[in-house]
DNA sequence: AGTATTCATTTCGTATACAAACTAATTTAA
DNA sequence: TTAAATTAGTTTGTATACGAAATGAATACT
């Protein structure tokens, strides 16, 4: 049915590679004053919401696999933005807890990201901007 | 202006790593049974239009960092997708040949890349498709 | 010519990503 | 109640990604 061969600048995998690229790419740029990582911020936006969450919530949340999330969990265990404690009733469970480095953070980081997010999309109208997310929203199910 | 806080699911840095995430997986598994990733296969795209291009060429087309692209090409020699020579004019230049281990083989790949393509985008419209990557490639601008 | 600069690519270090194998703790079932 | 199956998380191995430094080659400048 769709056998014509489409060149990769029409790939909807190559648009939403270079996409994510380029937006990955300026969010990390804003980050990298506060020596995080868009996915370290992005867990620690995680537990704002939520502290005390187990590793495996989080994964499910923020759909990270689980190996992916046990190291990006101990580097900022390491810079001492998290704290990682066992669950007192399932041994199994890890909770992790948000430590007071990052108090008074959020605004800021919210900021960052925000100017971030303005920025990507800064050539689309209002109501382009809604349907992209929709779209995207769409394609995940 | 913006100050808000918005939730990571509405950030369009996230959404945009989870759809292409998404994009990126399905492709991949397709072409584990050919022995290549998303990113190796586009490079092979890229030589079908225009075989010899340098090393330089590929990466401003595919908009890849130098550095990651000298691991795939490396990855690509050593599966015997492509072979690297110097050019005779320019040695600081390294042009990249297809091999015949690749021939017959596009007709294949292009056919999973659209059907990877398909499953991606199944949810929507027609319109939907073709305005979802028109506002992907204004945000790339 | 000889030196400085620029250019193309590689190397190194760090950080996602994910499959697969592994450990330890809990639950299910026989 | 003990063996089997499940669950949570880690470890290992491979593949992007990219900044920064290094290498080697070509060009520009004096």
């Amino acid at each position: 049915m769709n056998t014509e061969e489409t060149k990769y600048e029409d790939c909807i995998i190559f648009l939403l590679a270079k996409a994510y690229q380029k937006a990955h790419g300026n969010f990390k740029k804003r980050l990298t004053a506060y020596g995080l990582t868009p996915i370290q911020h992005l867990i620690l936006e995680a537990l704002w919401l939520e502290d005390g969450q187990s590793a495996g919530d989080i994964g499910k949340k923020l759909v990270l696999d689980g190996a992916t999330l046990s190291g990006v969990l101990d580097r900022l265990a390491a810079g001492d933005w998290i704290k990682k404690e066992p669950d007192p009733d399932d041994k199994r469970i890890i909770r992790i807890f948000l430590t007071k480095k990052v108090r008074g953070l959020r605004p800021k980081l919210s900021e960052e990201r925000n100017q971030a997010n303005d920025e990507i999309m800064r050539r689309l109208s209002l109501e382009e901007k809604v349907l992209l997310k929709r779209l995207l929203r769409d394609i995940q199910g």
